[in-house]
DNA sequence: AATATTTATATTGTTGACAATAAATCCAAG
DNA sequence: CTTGGATTTATTGTCAACAATATAAATATT
């Protein structure tokens, strides 16, 4: 279970349409900051910068819209998302809703051995954390992982692309802007180990109670950085 | 709180471009079964019977692939999804999750005359299933009414957009096609006057597990009439 | 006759030009 | 100066032709 596993569909990158190729590599400007929030999107300046003409370009960018990293308004054009206070809230509470589920779900169809390669995931997450104290950026991908395994044994499909697909990049370019912030590994691993527990013991009610938690708890760390930095 | 405000932007088609106008078109010829599920769509073949042309007719056929009433595959071409069992347990669990939160929020955030006002709504859809008792058809609309309500007094974006946007369309197709079949509305009615009645109370936690609880025995009754139509 | 290989056809992906709209600029009147 | 309105410009929306790909059909080979 690596880190990879994040992108799911990696194909070399000839075999996909010039549209797919495009929408991947904005996503990517967006979520590192390369494409700053709340600038506009000029449809023939990207597809030059891009090397293509505007119709897959143009594809592009409304699949990004669909996932909230584009705002578009008819005939006006399009921006990269800011992420407001308010904004983050709200994907943090759906996130609180729908990764709780999840939790459950996991508790009630993961199999033996892949709690036990979860575990072992987790294992891994504490050499990691021994090692490289402080250097969060690892630390954060690991927790992305942690969670997207669960989304996956969950074996609800809207659940997961909604997750992966959608609330994770926006969560990823929140830290991203607001400088890796979140960190605070201990703590997170050793939540991480109790929900495991919990699915391992198919205690439906515990996994989900726990991940709620879990997840209100990084929102509380979350929003206090938020309202520190502006707003 | 009439029916149609289910279609929050029902702007005259003369001003929305043609894609968007197109995108509303398929939208409902997909819901109520014009075209049919698992039915090829050939682009040329649409662009001419909505007379317009590939470009904008491509984009609204991508966004109904964001929705999920599109399945599309990469230089194969598009059908209408097809709505089996799992795909609908997979919707009725998230919107469960998803709803449950929305009822939660509402308890939080939802003013006292909006409340006012959904109790009303309730009080006119009893007299509804009082005179047209048979007639599912209003009864429905009149339950979507009701939890599209509770999604709006969430004042949580993401949540309202996804049920609104997506989950609900799905739901709506798949009764279209097993027949409109759900009903039972007087059980439902009371139900949905339990869920007012916490909410009036500020009961969060109350609001939800009755959701919860509305949603997955909702749930249970359309998989009863799956399984016994076919798979 | 069955299977593999090639050819043809239908359909999607991509492009550049054109039309329609909204934002920016400029000018005139107060 | 400031403000209101016309004019220009930049940008998005739409179209029709072309290229690339995958499916279907036809042919050849065992």
């Amino acid at each position: 279970m690596s880190s990879e596993i994040l992108d799911p569909v990696e194909k070399p990158s000839e075999s996909r349409t010039l549209a797919a190729q495009t929408y991947e590599s904005i996503k990517a400007d967006i979520i590192m900051g390369a494409l700053s929030q709340g600038s506009k999107i000029i449809e023939s300046e990207l597809a030059l910068k891009y090397g293509i003409s505007r119709g897959p370009l143009r594809e592009a960018i409304h699949r990004l819209e669909q996932i909230k990293l584009v705002v578009r308004v008819p005939h006006a054009g399009s921006r990269v998302v800011t992420l407001d206070r308010k904004m983050m809230e709200d994907i943090y509470t759906a996130r609180e809703s729908l990764e709780g589920m999840a939790a459950r779900l996991a508790a009630r169809h993961m199999p033996d051995d892949d709690i036990r390669s979860l575990q072992e995931l987790l294992d891994q997450h504490e050499e990691d954390i021994d090692k490289t104290e402080g250097k969060a950026y690892l630390q954060n991908e690991g927790d992305i992982d942690f969670h997207y395994c669960i989304a996956l044994a969950s074996q609800n499909q809207w659940i997961l692309e909604n997750l992966n697909g959608e609330l994770y990049q926006l969560i990823r370019m929140g830290r991203h802007q607001s400088g890796q912030a979140p960190a605070r590994p201990a703590k997170a691993l050793s939540q991480h180990r109790l929900i495991a527990a919990a699915i391992e013991q198919r205690d439906e009610e515990l996994a989900e109670i726990l991940m709620r938690r879990h997840i209100s708890g990084a929102w509380k760390v979350v929003n206090a950085i938020l309202e520190e930095n502006n707003d």
